[in-house]
DNA sequence: CATGAATGAGCTTTCATTCAT
DNA sequence: GATGAATGAAAGCTCATTCAT
């Protein structure tokens, strides 16, 4: 994850993975067939703890507005170091995606669940209050509650010093809350 | 552009945009000094070719409700081919302005022009209205703003099918508007 | 050795380096970083080697006059085809540190200690004898002695042709034992 | 002289030549069929100055004795910074005279000549002595000084530092002296 | 005379992958 | 499991030389 996450997909070589782990080359490949299943690995790593982050928050949460809460605080409200390298490497899996189609399924399974779980975190909030959106609207929001997370990792990583600080979780909260 | 955005910075070699433009990589070599230098003029390029789009909806655009949609539909409203893959070589820039310093730098600078842009129309948008948004909740929302724009290139490009088709431009304007 | 002697530092290629010794270009470069590094270790090879030499010689000379006639003939004493080969790489050493500042820095340190050496030598010498030459008039002999040991080097590899035979040494030692 | 003296005679290209001289690369060209030209026409106007700095020094030399020091003096009493660069690009001279077999003829050619002109001006120092030397022992001394001379542009350029102030013009003539 | 774009072969260096040990 | 030397095919970049203008 450093490696990637520091060095981009191609320039995080072999070497330097082994280097960054304290193994070495040869160990690599008995482990990993190729370098692209390094990255696969990575990935599913990641999101697995990305839900579990989600899991965690919503042991607490008994309303369904207290769950839509918990999805964006568990993907928004990051803050330690071991989490900026995280982000930075989710950055460059998403690139990747765009070029490797082995890469690209993954993400995009990733994509779906989390539109599914949105969708559904999102119609129990209408449906506790008015329900005035319908299906196709809540379909929209939910994409575009996605695109402005992948946003914010990407304008965190890469311009983190022009955002505001920690305005990401309270005012895509606010945001989505007054659209409702 | 081509080569950047559908081979990704690293190998979109020389060799591959010499081919795509069909000139010889040497002469790539006497016009640019160095591979980045095809990025930067790549990325002033498209960033320029962004500003005329919003100027030419500007000139139509009479209250500042009207420049605000203007901006959105600009950034988000596209449509052809050309478009999809200027999205693309952007997704591509975005990523490698976490690696190379001098990218991020013009990064930097365009996401911070862009933010002062969506700042006053914002601010403009405000007082029209009740204005009960201060300062640092425009800039918020600014942030969000671009951030959800990065966010939509990048799901187009990895995920597009994924994604209601064109609901971005609209949902955008509507989660905005019931904000403001 | 080989390459640098016969090709130059520019010409001596990778590749020619690699062919020279039987090994792969890639194998070059998992055991030296950079072409440098292999003219580093060249350096310091000629130098261990010119120092043995100089022991070697040593050990049988008695007199300090008999010393500095050792000095002389492990410098200058040299016939075969490897000294050859040896001397035109150092003539190539000695022209890389004009433009190299590491090469310049490892070339001065070896100056520095032939300098000292031959500073020592000439002073047991003088104190055997009448003593008439003070400190910077043997420290000047000595820098005309490394001089003339280098041009000698110089014009053995560039005009040997048009040299006396074996001349080198013997004219030396008669100079400046003629000057003590 | 200035490219090829600061970068040696490979690095020293046929761009960076030209913008030193503020032409351009086609009309170099135009003027010199080959690279190797324009060093050859280095060498011989590096060797005409050389003389010409000699033929004056010669006019007010009336001795035998006198006439020697004015050799070593237009040889080794360089000073300003014009004379400095010429040194740098006569060792790049001599270096590249291992390899072109063109610069070697010229390159021996004139070496040739300045033994030819020492042992003229040494013979004429023994006939006004008492001429202990035979025609031997005047060639090697010849040989030896031209050695020394070589051997202190060499150090000059790549240790000058290391060198005392000076003393190059001064040492030689006390050593050929007491050597006379 | 003069320009400077253009070429193509060459350079050093990087790296995923293999494999004998 | 583990090592690390070895490979070979790239990569970005340089440059003497040519040539249409």
């Amino acid at each position: 994850m450093e490696a990637m996450a520091h060095l981009g997909y191609e320039k995080a070589s072999i070497q330097a993975i082994a280097k960054a782990a304290d193994l070495t080359p040869g160990l690599i490949h008995y482990h990993f067939k190729t370098k692209q299943e390094i990255l696969v690995e990575l990935i599913n790593n990641l999101n697995d703890k990305a839900q579990a982050r989600f899991q965690a928050r919503l042991e607490t949460a008994t309303t369904p507005t207290a769950r839509l809460n918990a999805y964006i605080d568990a993907a928004l409200a990051l803050g330690n170091d071991a989490d900026e390298t995280a982000v930075s490497a989710w950055v460059t899996i998403s690139a990747q995606a765009i070029r490797q189609a082995e890469v690209r399924d993954i993400y995009q399974g990733i994509v779906a669940a989390n539109l599914a779980q949105l969708n559904a975190l999102l119609t129990d909030c209408t449906k506790e209050m008015s329900g005035k959106l319908d299906k196709p609207a809540i379909n929209a929001l939910a994409s575009m509650m996605l695109a402005t997370i992948e946003g914010c990792y990407q304008l965190a990583t890469t311009a983190g010093e022009l955002m505001p600080r920690d305005f990401a979780a309270k005012t895509l909260k606010a945001l989505v809350h007054s659209h409702l």
